[in-house]
RNA sequence: GCCGGGUUAGCUCAGAUGGCAGAGCACUUCACUUGUAAUGAAGAUGUCGCGAGUUCGAUUCUCGCACCCGGCUCCA
C-alpha cells in the first residue's frame, strides 16, 4: 500500500498508510493527545479528525483545552442543540449556530411564532445529553451546491446561506449566482439530521457534554432590524467539568460585582422610577467618590496644560446645523424645544461649543496647542432597550478635551496625550491596556487622502512608540477622522473600552477654524477629541466593578470608622475622629448602642478601609485597634503612627506613574 | 425600537382558584455596656409599579403604559 508522509509541528516526519486521518496522527503521537484531540490544522486550514490527509501535509493537532479546540467543541455542541430542537419542535427552522467567546448560540425560527421559555431550555438540554450519550459521529460530505439546495429545501435560512457561501464568497458576505462545480460541505449526525457547515467538528457527539444552556433571547436574522426576529439560545461549553464550573463561578463573581447591585448595597446612587429611564441621582456616598474622581481629573489636567471651560446644556438649533449633528446624529438627540427666539436642543456633545470658544477671536500659532477641557454633561437619546445602569445612560458627563494644534505639532501632541491618558488610568488602578486603531472607511468619510494618511500614521506611531499592543479596525473610524480607543482589563479580566483619541476633519471645516501662522497666513488647525474616562458615570461604574465596591483608600467614601467598645470610650472615639478629620480624612464614629461585633460587621459590609476600635487601653495610651479591610487586626497602634501610615498609603496610591 | 422575562415593606424574597398580604435583614423603643464579622425582647412598616376593563369584590384575570433584567439592533 502506498504511504503518505506527514510533517508534524516539531519538524519530524512520519509515514502513514494511505487514507490516514488527523485522528490517526493524534493516536500515533500519544494516547493522551488522542483523547484530547478534537480537530487538526492541515496545511494551515482547519481539518476534522476523521478526514483523510493529503500526502506531504503539515499537520498539527488541536486539543480540546486550546482556544481553537474549545471553538470546535462549542460549535459541535451548537449542532447538537439544533438537532435536539428539531426533534422537540418539529418544523423548526434554524439559521446559524456559531461558537462565541465562552460558548455558542443557535438561532431558530419556531413554527406558528412559538417562542422558547425557561422550561424549554431544560428539555432541550436533557435531549442534548441523550444525543451526546448516543455518540453520533459527525460525518462530513461535500455536495454540489445545487444538490444542497434540495437537501435544505425546507430550511429557508440555510438556502440563503448556501446562495451566499457558494460562488466563491467564502465569508458569505455576498450573494452570488451558484455556479456548476460549487460545492457545499455538510455535516451529518444521523440520516435525519444534518447541517450546513464548513467544520471542523469533533469526531462524535460523545466527546461533548460539559455544557449548559444559559438563556433565550431574540435576535434579528442577519442582524437586520427590519428583518424577522429569531429565537436565539445561548449556551456555554467547555472541555471538562472543572472548566465549566470555573466559568460558572466566574459569572457568579461578576454578578456580585455588578455596579447596579453594589450601587444599592453601598448607597452610592439610584435610578428612581419617577426620574425616567437611564437617569441617575447620586447619593452622598457616591457623590463623594465622583467628586474625588473629578477633582483628581481637574488637578491632572491643570498640571497638563489644559484650560478649563464651561458650556451650557442647551443650544440653538443653528449650532447643530453648523456642526452637522442635526443632519447626522438627530436620532441620538432629544426632541427640539420651541422657544420665542428659535429652536433649541439639549446638547449631545460638547465639541461644537468648544469650537465656538476657539473661534471667539483670532488665534495665533503662538497659542497652539490650545487644550480645552470641560466636565461637560451631555444628553443622548439612547433607545429604551439599550439602557444599562451607568454603562449606558441618557445623561452623562464627559471629561471632554478638544485640542487644537498645528499639523507639525500633532504627532508630538498625540504621543504625549497617550502618555497622559495611560498615566491617569494607572492612578485609578488599571495597568493592563490595549489599544485599537480605527482607520478610514472610504465609503463614508470627509477630509483628504493626505490628511487621513498623516493622521493615521501619527496615531500608529504614538502606539508603536509606547509599545502598547494594538489591533487595527480597518474602516472602523467614524466618518470624520481616525481614532485610537484604549481598553483596560479589570480585576477579573474583563475588557472595558474607556479612553478615546480622535482626529476631527469635519468640525474644523464646518466651523472654519483658523490660526495665523508664522508665515502670516491663515491655516486650519488640527482638531483632536479626547475623552479619558469617556463618561464619568460609566468610568465610575467600571471602577465599582473593578474594585468590587472596595475603592482604594484615597477615593473611599469613608476612609475610617471609629468604634468605641463601650459608652465610656465614646469621648475618646470622638477625639480620634476629630484628629483624623483635621488631618483631612473622611471618618465617622458609630457609638456603642449595638454590640461591637455587629458594628464591625456593618462597617465591613460597607467596605470601609479601616475600622478603628477603641477601648480602655487605647484611651489611656492614645492608641487604636486597627482592623484594616482585607487584613489582620493590629492592637495598640499609636494614633500618630496610624495617621502617618494612612497619609503614606494615600500618597502612594496617587503617586503619578 | 424588537424578542423574552420581570415589578409584593428601605433591601432580599415568599404568597394566595379572585375574598382583611408574609418572612429575614434594616428601622423604632426598651433591656444589655460589650475588645474585632450578626445580643435579646417588643413595635412600626405596603396605593402588592401606574391607569383602565371584567367582577358583588382585582395585588391576583384582560388590555394599555412606565420602569427593570437578559439579548438583538443602535452607539456620527
Amino acid at each position: 500500500m502506498e504511504q503518505i508522509t506527514i510533517s508534524l509541528p516539531d519538524g519530524s516526519q512520519r509515514s502513514y498508510d494511505q487514507g490516514a486521518t488527523t485522528g490517526d496522527v493524534a493516536a500515533s503521537i500519544g494516547s493522551r493527545l488522542a483523547k484530547a484531540a478534537v480537530a487538526g490544522v492541515v496545511n494551515g486550514a482547519e481539518w476534522d479528525l476523521g478526514r483523510p490527509l493529503p500526502n506531504g501535509a503539515s499537520v498539527s493537532i488541536v486539543t480540546a483545552d486550546s482556544d481553537d479546540g474549545r471553538h470546535v467543541l462549542r460549535h459541535s455542541t451548537a449542532h447538537v442543540m439544533a438537532q435536539a430542537v428539531t426533534q422537540l419542535f418539529p418544523g423548526a427552522k434554524f439559521s446559524i449556530g456559531p461558537a462565541i467567546e465562552d460558548g455558542f448560540y443557535y438561532d431558530f425560527d419556531l413554527p406558528d411564532g412559538r417562542t422558547f421559555n425557561e422550561g424549554d431550555l431544560q428539555t432541550i438540554e436533557a435531549r442534548m445529553r441523550e444525543l451526546m450519550k448516543a455518540d453520533q459521529p459527525f460525518v462530513r460530505a461535500e455536495v454540489p451546491a445545487a444538490e444542497a439546495l434540495t437537501l435544505f429545501a425546507d430550511q429557508p435560512y440555510k438556502l440563503e446561506i448556501i446562495e451566499r457561501v457558494s460562488g466563491g464568497a467564502a465569508d458569505g458576505s455576498d450573494v452570488a449566482e451558484i455556479q456548476a462545480g460549487d460545492t457545499i460541505s455538510v455535516y451529518r449526525n444521523t440520516p435525519e439530521f444534518f447541517d450546513l457547515c464548513k467544520g471542523p467538528h469533533v469526531p462524535s457527539t460523545g466527546r461533548l457534554g460539559h455544557f449548559k444552556l444559559m438563556k433565550v433571547a431574540g435576535a434579528y436574522w442577519r442582524g437586520n432590524e427590519k428583518g424577522p426576529m429569531l429565537q436565539r439560545i445561548y449556551g456555554t461549553a467547555w472541555e471538562s467539568k472543572a472548566a465549566l464550573e470555573e466559568h460558572l463561578h466566574r459569572l457568579e463573581e461578576a454578578e456580585k460585582r455588578d455596579h447596579r447591585k453594589l450601587a444599592v448595597e453601598l448607597d452610592l446612587l439610584s435610578f428612581p422610577h419617577e426620574l425616567g429611564g437611564g437617569l441617575a441621582v447620586w447619593h452622598p456616598k457616591g457623590a463623594i467618590v465622583r467628586k474625588l474622581m473629578e477633582d483628581y481629573s481637574r488637578e491632572r489636567h491643570e498640571n497638563g496644560g489644559y484650560q478649563f471651560v464651561f458650556t451650557p446644556h442647551l443650544a440653538n438649533a443653528n449650532l447643530f446645523h453648523t456642526s452637522g449633528h442635526l443632519e447626522w446624529y438627530a436620532e441620538g438627540m432629544y426632541p427640539p424645544m420651541e422657544m420665542d427666539n428659535g429652536t433649541y436642543y439639549m446638547k449631545p456633545m460638547n465639541c461644537p461649543m468648544h469650537c465656538l470658544i476657539y473661534r471667539s477671536r483670532q488665534r495665533s500659532y503662538r497659542e497652539l496647542p490650545l487644550r480645552l477641557y470641560e466636565l461637560g454633561t451631555v444628553y443622548r437619546y439612547e433607545r429604551a432597550g439599550t439602557l444599562h445602569g451607568l454603562m449606558r445612560i441618557r445623561g452623562f458627563t464627559q471629561d471632554d478635551s478638544h485640542i487644537f494644534c498645528t499639523e507639525e505639532q500633532a504627532p508630538e501632541e498625540i504621543a504625549s496625550l497617550l502618555d497622559f491618558v495611560l498615566s491617569v488610568l494607572r492612578a485609578f488602578g488599571f495597568d493592563d491596556f490595549e489599544a485599537m486603531l480605527s482607520t478610514r472607511d472610504p465609503d463614508k468619510s470627509v477630509g483628504t487622502d493626505e490628511g487621513w494618511e498623516a493622521a493615521t500614521i501619527a496615531l500608529e506611531q504614538a502606539l508603536v512608540r509606547h509599545g502598547l499592543p494594538y489591533t487595527v479596525d480597518q474602516g472602523g473610524a467614524a466618518f470624520y477622522g481616525p481614532k485610537i480607543d484604549i481598553k483596560v482589563r479589570d480585576a477579573i479580566g474583563r475588557k472595558w473600552q474607556l479612553s478615546t483619541i480622535q482626529y476631527d476633519f469635519n468640525l474644523k471645516e464646518r466651523f472654519e477654524l483658523e490660526y495665523v501662522g508664522a508665515d502670516n497666513a491663515r491655516h486650519r488647525p488640527i482638531m483632536l477629541h479626547r475623552a479619558l474616562f469617556g463618561s464619568v458615570e460609566r468610568f465610575f461604574g467600571v471602577l465599582l466593578e473593578h474594585y468590587a465596591g472596595a475603592f482604594p483608600t484615597w477615593m473611599a467614601p469613608l476612609q475610617a470608622r471609629v468604634l468605641p467598645v463601650a459608652e465610656a470610650h465614646q469621648q475618646y472615639a470622638h477625639a480620634v475622629e476629630a484628629r483624623l478629620r483635621n488631618e483631612g480624612f473622611r471618618v465617622d464614629v458609630v457609638e456603642a448602642s449595638d454590640q461591637l461585633g455587629k458594628r464591625i460587621r456593618a462597617a465591613k459590609l460597607d467596605k470601609i478601609p479601616y475600622v478603628l476600635v477603641v477601648g480602655d487601653n487605647d484611651v489611656s495610651a492614645n492608641t487604636l485597634g486597627v482592623n484594616p479591610r482585607g487584613g489582620d487586626v493590629e492592637r495598640d497602634v499609636p494614633l500618630d503612627m496610624f495617621v502617618a501610615n494612612l497619609r503614606a498609603e494615600v500618597d502612594q496610591q496617587l503617586a503619578v506613574s
